[in-house]
DNA sequence: CTTACTTTATATGATAAACATATAAAGTAG
DNA sequence: CTACTTTATATGTTTATCATATAAAGTAAG
């Protein structure tokens, strides 16, 4: 998926630092040749990583002027590589928060939609997570770190089930990419923190799930769509205090 | 924001034809070679083309394997080229049902976010947005068509104004995104018609958004985000209705 | 001293040719 | 038939050269 090869290097590197704010918008980046010999790289892979780095918005090239820094408003704050090159920069915090708003804006709208809508192969597919889920909480003879991997992957599906039940391409790919970075972030923050702590408050949380697909079971979109922002709610202020541990 | 150029027209041609399929997932491409012939135009053209279609997730390379199509499931959907591209093609109606999908799912919870959580001035921009909303209603000595024009532009701001209320850059930008296609379908139709058509159910419509405002102006949430997927959801038939007139 | 025009330097835009490298497919030895 | 080697061929990368747009310097007319 991402580029490979001496161009992906270059591309993810040139890409951070742009996010960084080694240049500013408005500002050039050094010309071609300058980073050819910075980078020890022919010509044509700088042009080729220019130009990936023009499709996603970041940079806009024009001759005798150089290869400027757009503004923000007209990066493709969607893609995928800017999404992860955001994470490792020092705008990381400003993009959790996005990332956690969006699903909070999104997701109770995905509850309504799934249970006034959805079909009954997408149903059913809510009721397996679900009774997926609930299992993971009276498994036994299981380490606690297992554990913990079962509740994320059963986590996961509970959520995504609902969402394929909406039947919208675009909204799984939002969430794929959302669900990757938030991810991820929580794995820096697990490292920081230095061991894999068992999750905290998994009682509470599964009662507001238990609220969502009660809702969603009796057919009641209304109140699913309400549970499931108390459930998003609950966990942004989980995020939040984890993050502040950390940061 | 487009690619401009020999390159644009390469990268366009090419990403319209994959999109179209007239390759399909796991075939592969001409060689560059071919493609140079074929396109006449040099080789580094060809491949800084290549790049960015596989930047979007259309293709991949492989050194002897040539260049295939990759599956559905891994194009960059969110992609605004991607979007125009598919626009033009077959899957335009497709695309269309998913964007609507989108906004119905989105929106009813933009509207309870605006409402509950709202800035004091991103309010003062949805007030204002209602009243010159309203001001089109009551314009005289103005054309049919200017007419048309000034609600489509106060519309639009109506909605614009309360995704900013939720502070999410990344909305915002899926927003203009999905905006930006669903405009262009919007005049599609309206040249398929053969005249610009005054629009219908202008009253209607213009109840649905007293709506929300309403609820909104209550700082009643829950009644806002109602009020908003009623708004949509008309949106949407009357977006249909258009559809299956001139398809 | 301005203003309008011309020239020049220099950045990216595009082409071309050559070599590197990975790998599918054909050929070969056991 | 299997395992290994060779070969052909696709993209990967470098390098060199010319084209083109344009910012900036230079120049002439007002």
């Amino acid at each position: 998926m991402p580029v490979r090869g001496i161009l992906g290097e270059v591309v993810s590197d040139l890409g951070r630092r742009i996010v960084a704010g080694e240049w500013k918008t408005d500002e050039t980046l050094p010309t071609e040749t300058e980073l050819m010999n910075e980078l020890k790289v022919g010509r044509s892979v700088v042009r080729e990583s220019i130009r990936i780095l023009n499709a996603k918005g970041l940079v806009r090239s024009r001759q005798m002027a150089g290869t400027t820094v757009m503004p923000r408003s007209v990066w493709r704050l969607l893609d995928p590589d800017l999404i992860q090159w955001r994470m490792q920069a020092a705008d990381r915090k400003v993009l959790l928060k996005d990332l956690l708003q969006v699903r909070l804006t999104l997701e109770p709208g995905v509850a309504w939609a799934a249970t006034a809508n959805g079909s009954e192969a997408a149903k059913a597919r809510i009721h397996a997570a679900w009774q997926g889920k609930i299992a993971v909480l009276h498994e036994e003879s299981v380490t606690p770190e297992e554990q913990r991997q079962h509740f994320i992957t059963h986590d996961l599906e509970f959520h995504r089930a609902f969402l394929a039940a909406v039947g919208s391409e675009i909204l799984e790919q939002l969430f794929s990419v959302i669900e990757a970075a938030l991810s991820l972030m929580i794995d820096v923050q697990m490292q920081a923190r230095g061991s894999t702590t068992a999750l905290v408050g998994m009682e509470e949380t599964n009662q507001l799930h238990q609220d969502v697909y009660d809702a969603f079971a009796a057919g009641d979109a209304d109140g699913a769509e309400k549970a499931m922002r108390h459930l998003i709610q609950s966990a942004i202020i989980d995020a939040n205090r984890g993050f502040s541990l950390t940061e």
